[in-house]
DNA sequence: TAAAGTAGTTTATTTTATAAACCTAATGTT
DNA sequence: AACATTAGGTTTATAAAATAAACTACTTTA
């Protein structure tokens, strides 16, 4: 009846993450920071959950002399996501 | 951006309680539990968290000679899971 | 050169989810 | 009759998550 929904995306940021990172080839810290309204050490926690879970890649270096992180969704990201939805149509019926 | 998910309704179990509730007038206890796969603590203690929120009225009777719980969603409860569904879509774009 | 800002990370606290243990009554079983 | 088992839950304890607050390290500005 139901399907089972990823733990790892059932969560409001991290899933917000991986919906962006599935928009766009690849998002700094700060932008992703702005777009979902995070907090810094909430972004830094879901971003390292993420990239353990290989859904997303994180590199991390400088701009100039500020340090500076991207990231970008990996294609396991995308697979999982996209079952994800799936799964969650499971739950919605038809209102979707 | 990304709207807001009712954290009480972005939950496994209670999403799948509700969205099940949405399509019955009204279902017991054993029979969510079963629906869901749920255990017997985890369904009482989520259902608890939905009737205290007015999403679902819970009526706790006899059947015959056993204990028998009757659950069913409330219109607030309807709307909350609509507006839910509204704010999911902020996340997945049209895949859904 | 001291204060303030940037870009994060780490740690601590609060919430949640979940399972395990428990309760009460009814129904077999010997 | 006494005891175990099952049904239908509830309560309590533990593990996992989310989050905020505090901190680090470096840079820019006054």
């Amino acid at each position: 009846m139901f399907k089972e929904l990823n733990p790892l995306l059932h969560s409001e940021l991290r899933l917000a993450v991986v919906s962006l990172l599935m928009t766009v080839e690849s998002a700094d810290f700060v932008y992703i920071k702005e777009r979902t309204n995070a907090t810094a050490g909430n972004l830094s926690v879901q971003l390292d959950k993420l990239q353990k879970a290989g859904y997303i890649t994180v590199v991390k270096g400088f701009k100039g002399k500020k340090p500076h992180t991207t990231c970008s969704i990996t294609p396991e990201g995308i697979s999982a996501f996209e079952e994800y939805v799936m799964a969650l149509k499971s739950y919605l019926g038809d209102r979707i």
